[in-house]
RNA sequence: GCCGGGGUGGCGGAACUGGUAGACGCAGUGGACUCAAAAUCCACCGGUAGCAAUACCGUGCGAGUUCGACUCUCGCCCUCGGCACCA
């Protein structure tokens, strides 16, 4: 089937279901990011930002099948081999486009200080990934020639301690130092057979060759080998490290392996710490020793000392680094929205001219197994430079899906909109308010909407910092144990639970099941007991009204169990209130709900204030379940006898003199373990309590003939007796 | 490997600020109603001992703090999500 007529089917299948659900979505607002009336507006935007600089064109690693002759996501490579093919995966830089997401680390990391609205993990998450570090970007010599070698660390005090240094399979130096070395050829090959995925190059073994070439520290003018290593990144810092093995972990591992050289110059600053070299690296903190002019200094005065020496030699600054990357927007596929761009020959890559926006993605394509269609067609890649007029060829990357998804909540403000990409209305509904989302979004899409939203603040395009000021985040739904996914086929359709038992059950029933933000593993057996909730209410309700009219509720003349009904439901509804409006735990707020319905199902007094006691109750629940399950309170709202329709009508409000209760339950505890319950005047003081409880008879038991040390009391919930 | 979560009955989960562990629901067991079944209603439902009252044990494992720990601290195990091309 063409991707075309799958997207929508799809699209139009979802929102038939979402109609049935019962969701209050304004549909007039609908936008699908595959049309071009979407696309071209972030195709316009790409130009703008291409013509001010903040888009740019690298090479980058990528996952190649030499099989498939095609470009693999991460996703598709198992034990480094391709997932159709099976062929081992090499790594290939081709060249593709960037958004220089770094040039805002520093906004995208201060503004998270706002963002109170957020799950604090989230913003931990955050943190951790943009990654500032503060430390030293130096250059150590190499023997024998002119070239030096950057090198960054954040550990500049240990320094002195440098015993070899450490290059990517990737640096120029690794390659270089190549030529007439087998071995170290074999080595970078080696590491070329891998996929790209951090995870991937994270957890293999860790490996290096010598290259043979020496070092020469900054400092000291000391000699100290260059390895090629596994290890090291080089899309991170340089692309080269120093190595520290007495202060760090896995240069410690690395110097063990390969018997390399391990020097201490850090030393416990306290008695407390201990450096045993023998069996680990000391990767604390500390005082420096054996390192010349420095020893003496803690790591904090070194690090200073160290970096104003190497700033005064020409050697070396501070620099403050991120462990961000930028963002890598080129995907060699084909359903996506094509870069608007043209490579000439002359000119190089020039952006697509306003007028000829939008540049459609073809939708008459033959998609064979491998590689992206649009790679072959012909009329879709020759053009003529907008600059030269000469022959030149369109770009056939399009764009990572996460463009998409990084403005849509903008464009709903003004989805009808032809003539641009926004307009006034974004300012009248930006901020989002609440976004929900699920939470395997922490970083990568709430990081880049977060960066597009800045992005197009600074076009001038709408005026807030950030896009979304309170964040829900879901747990996911898991299936056998894992994420939901298309790409796993073990998802879940709603759809057979809506036609054999409605939408309000499986809205109650999936409200139920968990807390909004904690995962939750798919299971059908509760639904059942959804429906029978449902039932149970509509059948107490149907038989109260039964019974005809209902008289005026009299509060100061009720009986005894009128009152504790009456109680239960304004606390019932002080509980639901808070569940609803500030912890978002539905599921508990369901829970409640059943809770008064027992209760209320156990009243049975049909006297007149009995009568106006449960219509109360009635209506109250009706009122807290009607948000969860709107289509049945809609009609028994009417049925308790309401002209006006439910979703017009405001929360209940709690009666806070239903809430006063004459007697309370304590529970009394000898050294922490409950042994009785005492009941008792809700304003008994200390004494009366005290004596109330070290009277109970199992207390007393306990207490037998040893002395009361002290006696603790918990206002309104326990009474501690400590013997 | 790194970052962020989670681990409580047969199951989903509750216990919100250190104060009654297991609310509510599912499954199960027993009973009522019925010719019977379904539906509905009632009771029981963590483990061990006991007729019972009650006692002891029990929140992944091991230590610790506290009158009191599912909750806090330290160390570990397992598991889920993310790790930049699944989106």
């Amino acid at each position: 089937m063409p991707p075309a007529q799958w997207t929508h089917e799809n699209i139009d299948y979802m929102r038939n279901q979402l109609k049935r659900l019962g969701f209050g979505y304004d549909w007039d607002r609908e936008v699908a990011t595959c049309d071009p009336e979407y696309y071209r507006w972030e195709q316009w935007f790409f130009t703008r930002l291409f013509r001010k600089g903040v888009v740019y064109k690298k090479t980058a690693m990528v996952n190649w099948d030499p099989v498939d002759n095609t470009v693999l996501a991460n996703e598709q490579v198992i034990d480094g081999r391709g997932w159709r093919s099976g062929a081992v995966v090499e790594r290939r830089e081709i060249p593709q486009w960037f958004l220089k997401i770094t040039d805002y680390a520093d906004e995208l990391l201060n503004d998270l200080d706002q963002l109170d609205g957020w799950p604090e993990q989230v913003r931990t998450m955050q943190r951790n990934w943009i990654g500032r570090s503060e430390g030293v970007e130096m250059h150590f010599g190499i023997a024998g020639r002119e070239e030096t070698l950057s090198i960054y660390t954040t550990r500049p005090d240990t320094l002195m301690g440098v015993t070899y240094v450490a290059v990517a399979p990737e640096h120029p130096l690794a390659s270089e130092a190549a030529a007439g070395k087998p071995e170290l050829q074999a080595f970078i090959e080696e590491c070329r057979n891998s996929g790209v995925a951090e995870a991937e190059l994270a957890t293999q073994e860790k490996k290096g060759v010598d290259t043979g070439l020496k070092a020469v520290h900054p400092i000291t003018g000391a000699e100290v080998p260059i390895w090629v290593a596994n290890f090291v990144l080089m899309a991170y810092g340089s692309g080269a490290v120093m190595s520290v093995p007495a202060h760090d972990q896995r240069d410690y591992e690395f110097a063990q392996t390969n018997d390399l050289a391990i020097k201490q110059v850090i030393h416990p600053a306290s008695d407390a710490q201990v450096a045993d070299l023998a069996t680990a690296a000391f990767v604390e903190k500390g005082v420096l020793q054996d390192s010349g002019e420095f020893s003496g200094l803690s790591s904090a005065q070194a690090f200073a000392a160290i970096g104003d020496w190497l700033e005064q030699a020409g050697k070396g600054a501070r620099q403050v680094n991120y462990r961000l990357r930028d963002w890598g927007v080129s995907r060699q596929r084909y359903w996506g929205c094509p870069i608007p761009v043209i490579n000439c020959p002359a000119c190089g890559a020039v952006p697509v001219p306003e007028a000829d926006l939008p540049v459609l993605l073809p939708t008459d394509v033959s998609v064979d197994a491998t590689g992206s269609p649009l790679k072959k067609m012909d009329a879709f890649i020759n053009t003529t430079c907008p600059e030269c007029g000469g022959s030149a060829a369109r770009e056939t990357d399009t764009f990572d899906t996460f463009f998409e998804s990084s403005w849509y909540f903008a464009r709903y403000a003004c989805a009808d909109k032809t003539d641009g990409m926004l307009d006034e209305r974004a300012n009248y509904w930006l901020p989002v308010d609440q976004y929900v989302g699920g939470i395997e979004h922490a970083v990568l899409h709430l990081l880049y909407a977060r960066f597009f939203n800045k992005l197009m603040r600074d076009e001038g395009l709408l005026d807030p910092d950030e896009p979304f000021t309170c964040l829900l985040t879901q747990g996911m739904v898991l299936k056998d144990g894992t994420k939901m996914s298309k790409s796993k086929g073990n998802t879940v359709d709603p759809q057979g639970l809506i036609d054999r038992y409605g939408a309000d059950t499986v809205r109650l029933f999936t409200m139920f099941a968990a807390p909004p933000d904690q995962s939750l593993e798919w299971a059908d057996s509760g639904v059942e007991g959804a429906y029978r909730f449902l039932k149970r209410l509509w059948k107490m309700a149907q038989q109260h009204v039964a019974g005809g009219a209902v008289p005026e509720l009299h509060k100061d003349g009720l009986t005894d169990r009128q009152q504790a009904l009456r109680q239960r439901v304004h606390a019932t509804l002080a509980k639901v209130s808070d569940d609803v409006g500030r912890r978002y735990t539905f599921n508990t707020a369901i829970a409640a709900n059943m809770e008064l319905m027992n209760e209320m199902g156990r009243l049975d007094d049909a006297s007149g204030q009995g009568r106006a006691v449960m219509q109360e109750a009635l209506e109250t629940v009706v009122l807290m379940l009607s948000p969860i399950v709107p289509h049945v309170t809609h009609v028994l709202w009417h049925a308790l006898g309401h002209e006006q329709a439910i979703i017009e009508c405001s929360w209940p409000v709690v009666d806070e003199s239903a809430l006063v209760q004459a007697s309370i339950e304590l529970v009394v505890q000898v050294n922490g373990k409950v042994r009785g319950r005492i009941s008792i005047a809700a304003d008994a003081g200390k004494a009366a309590i005290e004596a109330a409880a070290s009277g109970e008879e199992n207390v007393l038991k306990h207490i037998a003939d040893k002395p009361v040390r002290k006696i603790i009391i918990v206002p309104g919930k326990l009474v501690n007796v400590v013997i």
